[in-house]
DNA sequence: CTTAAACATTTGTCTAGACAACAATAGTAA
DNA sequence: TTACTATTGTTGTCTAGACAAATGTTTAAG
């Protein structure tokens, strides 16, 4: 049934309307799973993006400007998540000598070792295609690109 | 270009991954719009899909717990959600006389004015359709029912 | 040099999702 | 009746998104 059922609701005004609440729902969905995945390495979904955005740039630092530009939820406060993971050892945090304006944000080993394990993890990384074929994924990107344009 | 821009990543190491990424981040996009365009009306996102499910059921009121299985976000929490409308008059709120474990949540009719002059703005209503076709829309759900079954 | 504008980040405040603990009520079975 | 269990909703606490204001720094203009 999908949807409907989902959200209980027998009819939807449109074919788009259905889609609107469709991405919301199961965006959401999705979040709950990570939230529950991500919480035995003691992050959050969005915390775990950032690690990943900092391994892309390791070794070299990032400032806080171009880590919140490639994140996920764009509003987030990047201030206050990267604080989060300095706390946990995770990113180390110093301020530019060049630009004293910026800071600089690196990932630590301990960091790494936790993305390596995620890495690691056939379970996670397989999820999607048991349910969906790549052939859909790819149509799934190409239509939710154009929803974006 | 699509996601990757939009997230600054070259690369993602499968169509699957960079779908689960897409749906996070059109949802994110999705929401932000909608946010700004509720702010009007003075109501969230997820307070306009309250009134909704409110006047699916009007003129009979709904309970707490029939309101939170329908809800977008499942884990919100649904006493703090509906106090928040009825500070702001849009529903009422009376204890159960047969059940006094129950509350009866109903929309009042501020909250319906408000989903009739969303109703007849044109514009929101059918900005996703001059992005996606119709068939583009089914595929979609189709997809994304298909990835939480 | 001084001043203004742009930049990079931080902070404060509100809203709300995540989740567990709690309280009150109703139903059931001995 | 009493005790047990399930139901229904509320409250507290933590995390984090939304957004505006504030701080300190650099750059550019005059």
């Amino acid at each position: 049934m999908g949807i409907e059922q989902d959200v209980k609701q027998a009819k939807f005004s449109s074919e788009f309307q259905k889609a609107m609440v469709n991405i919301l729902f199961t965006s959401s969905w999705l979040g709950n799973r990570n939230t529950a995945y991500f919480k035995r390495f003691d992050i959050s979904p969005e915390q775990f993006n950032v690690l990943r955005i900092l391994r892309g740039s390791h070794p070299s630092p990032m400032r806080l400007a171009d880590i919140a530009e490639r994140m996920i939820e764009r509003n987030s406060n990047c201030t206050r998540l990267v604080e989060k993971l300095r706390q946990k050892q995770m990113v180390n945090r110093e301020l530019c000598e060049a630009n004293r304006r910026q800071v600089d944000i690196s990932i630590t080993s301990k960091g790494l070792k936790i993305l390596e394990e995620i890495d690691q993890d056939e379970e996670y990384w397989t999820a999607a295609e048991k349910k969906i074929t790549k052939v859909e994924a790819r149509e799934l990107n190409r239509i939710l690109d154009k929803l974006r344009s």
